[in-house]
DNA sequence: GATGAATGAGCGTTCATTCAT
DNA sequence: GATGAATGAACGCTCATTCAT
């Protein structure tokens, strides 16, 4: 009845790849059992795609694309830069604890190269770092963030504590409550490890970093 | 006269697979331009290795290692539990920041796949964190760690902010000090990002945290 | 009001047959990339040919028919077996020199295999072996060629000759007056390159050629 | 006992090739079968050879050096300008008529693209028309051949006939005396059809004609 | 131990052809 | 008649690995 138009099409073969290249990698995936999967034939994979590549890359570009500005939205909505920052990790979470097999390629698949890398540095992190910005300056200017913290680095930071609960997740096989981190990440990093007055400054903080990631 | 020939092939040619697994990635990495690379036949590599798989997972192996006997060796002279997570930081960051081929194995090209990961994560990355949890548990117990926190969370939160450090450092392709980085991450993660008193829970703090990585 | 859209459709695909025929090759020539110059539809041009390879040959035939028809009549004009000859010369290196894309498919692209050439000599050069038979044969009866000459030897020659002008003709890329190569090409033939009474038999003429081409 | 020596194989794949193009065509023709014929594996024929295509030119140009070495040498030996042509006529249609799958290959599979057709005439045919050339005007000088005769023209036709005998022999699918033929073309060459001083000028004879083949 | 010539399995991609609309 | 999205068979080439020397 209703015709499978050509996006229907385009989704199904995206469906597909996400699931053979999260089972398989993306080295051991096989066009033509994309292709099956997605019940298409082989060659129309690339009426959509220009090839194998292009289907990694459709696929991230979109994910994120869609994941980015839900996280903007559903961010602005919260009260405050620490609630912020609590909505932004519980997004990153979610999103990827929802998903397994999308979590792996994202987690796994898109970093075998530096080109794909450097891709999604320049892409998808620049913007979720640039959010970040956003709040810590707003929690410096509002006096509940330490000011002299250098925001590229807070960010990486977050980032990467995240980044790495979805990697744990991913590799643990186990399905618990990804998002249920969020919380506990962010009041780590709000607050600290340390009982506060009991640990002096290793070293004095130093001035900043140089380049984000990808500064080239 | 002789000395240890065999030894000497054996680290060439793993020097070789450095190179070339960071200047090209593994799979488009061919075995017989490490071969070429390291002055000896194709075949010649067989007799050391298994496979090409053998390679990248002996080059992981024996680095690991000796880097994790090393830090361990490194953080029983720091005194006290925050100058050991410095001391661990710095290490982890000095080990990759000075050999950018051997970070760039070990950031992207470890990755490719979840056999990989499991791998890292079973050998090197539980060490790393056995070495974690005592140091943490050491500060709870000495009153300068927050006693509610679960460690595991701090531990891979503490590991994924370094391991982006790398990361944004490889990707960067600039030099500066990485290793400068382990202090101020370090006081990030001991004081936190927010001003003391100013910021109230975001959350109350959930107990668990699932499996570590690797619980499968 | 509605002209036979359909014999214009058909032609306009064999013409834009010939030249991307003529461009790419036959092998490499595409299907759709003569639908769009035609501009009809890729399926459109199954409405009229059997396949790809039925475009070639359509192409062929109709362009032979034509071109035969045409030399025959403007043969029966010309006075004398020496002027026919001529005559057919000249007609066989306009038809070619008039139209290069044309002359590309006709020397280059049809001869690609031995399939194609058994057709092509089978259908267009046995009648034009014919009629040049008929001007060989009125000559020695009019006692003003050779009797001794085998006609089929005589035909083949002449028309390896032509066909050769035509082939260098395309290969040089120039815009020479080809047509203008048929006197002196008949002339060499008529009067050959010996100076009369200065160059002795080589050998004595054999009687027999063996079958003509074709002759299977 | 006798080592199979590199090349050895090279030369089995190539005598292997020249069959398989003959009979199936080039583009027809599948690396897996020659390498089939060969005994060898299929990638053993790029440890040789570029690709196929090359298999193609490798063949030609070996070929062609070979035989136009011997042309020489043979031609050199006879005495006088008529002889000569004879003698490179006969070795001419010897070479090809001993062996029916390098004629096809040679006529047919060779000539099927410009690409093809040009690095033949580049190649191969301007060294045979400088052998032509040097015989035509030393008849010339002699004043046994005509001297207002072009010998370009004259060497593309005459090449033109006997090109002509080996395509028409090779789509015969009869096994003939090709080589016999040699006389009767050049005897034909050399003093015409015309019965002498029975047939006028056609037309006065041209002067030039421009570029030679690939003049480009 | 060392060599490197030989192996051959394995797959992304193209494109002539079909057929539902 | 016309369309063009969909099909799927077909193959050149690469390269990790082996093994005779």
């Amino acid at each position: 009845m209703a015709r499978p138009r050509k996006d229907d099409k385009r989704a199904r073969i995206l469906q597909a790849a996400v699931k053979v290249f999260a089972r398989k990698g993306y080295f051991a995936a096989r066009v033509s059992e994309i292709a099956k999967k997605a019940g298409v034939a082989d060659g129309t994979i690339y009426l959509y795609f220009r090839n194998k590549e292009d289907l990694l890359v459709s696929l991230f570009d979109e994910v994120m694309a869609a994941h980015l500005e839900a996280g903007r939205q559903e961010m602005k909505a919260a009260p405050g830069p620490a609630a912020r920052l609590l909505r932004m990790a519980e997004h990153h979470l979610r999103a990827l604890g929802e998903n397994r097999d999308l979590a792996v390629v994202f987690q796994v698949e898109l970093r075998q190269s530096t080109k794909f890398m450097e891709r999604f540095t320049a892409s998808w992190l620049q913007d979720y770092f640039q959010l970040l910005y956003g709040v810590i300056e707003e929690g410096q200017r509002a006096g509940v963030f330490r000011p002299e913290l250098p925001k590229k680095l807070v960010a990486k930071a977050l980032f990467g504590a995240l980044d790495e609960m979805v990697t744990s997740f991913i590799l643990s096989g186990k399905d618990y409550d990804l998002a249920g981190l969020a919380a506990p990440v962010v009041d780590l990093f709000l607050r600290g490890v340390a009982v506060p007055g009991k640990v002096a400054h290793a070293r004095p903080v130093l001035a900043a970093t140089g380049a984000g990631r990808g500064g080239k």
